[in-house]
DNA sequence: TAAAATACGGAACACGTGTCCCGCTTGTCC
DNA sequence: GGACAAGCGGGACACGTGTTCCGTATTTTA
């Protein structure tokens, strides 16, 4: 009930344009992270600067719209996982999942930081989206007695930031792993 | 063998000013980050900008000089209680004490993630030597099995940055508490 | 196919920031 | 105390980036 009640449909070279600027938003920013110039996505989407600018009048539009489709699809992934699986599994699968999209899409780590955009702000849903979902994962997770009582989602994502730095420079599947270990250790909850 | 041999000594009121400048930027940096503009340092030190530019022609120049004494005198609190504590007591309360300080100051915690300032490069020794004190206390806490074998200095160091993106909008010792328990419970040998 | 509406490209502008420069001031030395 | 060197302030410049604007091109519609 939005896209299609428009008052006018684009134009079919618009509808073209805007998926372009779309798609190469999505692969600069993942490359390159957020704050990416909107030239280089004009450059990448092979449009003028004014193209992407009638589409997307300002950056943090733009940034909405590729940050919230990634942070969407993550809250699918997670909801997926709640229905699926245990509790502690489904959480710290969740985690792990996190981190791989982190790695993979500088982007998506930038949001998750905090830097270069403000994700509590304009796009409030996206952030807390995933903190929301991080929070029912983990509420499952904790009243099983698979994770300590104390922690709350925000420390979670704190530490899943701290993974993220670990491969910031040079990508490191090993250091994933004892990343992922160190974390699933130190969130169980004290043995007897 | 560098401050006392120069060719010529400072003027007094060039020397004051450096000092002006050093104890503006400390505070600036401290409170903003690195990413603080030049302006704001040359405000906060009552000085002009060929002032600042006189004595650190060069931005980096100026972070180096903050910075690499901040590095030191963590690296110096290191050896410290490498000396004064068993290895395990040690380590652990060195990474209790560079997140205090990375939450106290805004401009450390930039330069442990690396945000607005290539500490690898210019100031190499900056970074490195935290790292290596790190390692250094690491090896020792793992040689007396306080710590597990597998992790090495720069999965510790993003630990850290986790725990200090935990309190980047809102201090809160109360998390920084159990961040910091689930670093210990994380690091922690594998029980029987 | 011609007229009107719509979209395009990229130059121009605004703004923040690091760096450079120069006329004036202040400290230093005889 | 006067001459000269050294330092000072902050305007000017360079540069990157987000945003705006308008003459031209393309699509839509009658």
């Amino acid at each position: 009930m939005e896209g299609s009640a428009r008052p006018k449909p684009l134009r079919v070279d618009a509808q073209r344009n805007r998926v372009r600027v779309l798609e190469a938003a999505a692969a600069v920013f993942a490359e390159q992270g957020l704050s990416a110039s909107v030239r280089d996505v004009a450059a990448r989407a092979g449009v003028g600067l004014g193209t992407v600018a009638r589409h997307f009048p300002t950056k943090e539009l733009l940034l909405d719209a590729i940050v919230l489709r990634a942070v969407q699809e993550e809250v699918d992934h997670g909801n997926a996982l709640a229905a699926e699986y245990e509790p502690g599994r489904a959480f710290f699968t969740f985690l792990s999942y996190l981190v791989d999209r982190g790695n993979a899409n500088r982007g998506l780590a930038d949001a998750l930081t905090g830097a270069g955009f403000d994700v509590e702000k304009a796009a409030s849903r996206a952030d807390l989206d995933v903190i929301q979902v991080l929070q029912r994962l983990l509420d499952g997770a904790q009243a099983t007695g698979d994770v300590r009582p104390d922690v709350d989602a925000a420390d979670v994502k704190a530490l899943v930031v701290g993974c993220l730095a670990r491969e910031r420079r040079a990508p490191d599947p090993a250091a994933r792993t004892r990343m992922l270990a160190v974390l699933r250790r130190g969130l169980h909850v004290a043995g007897p």
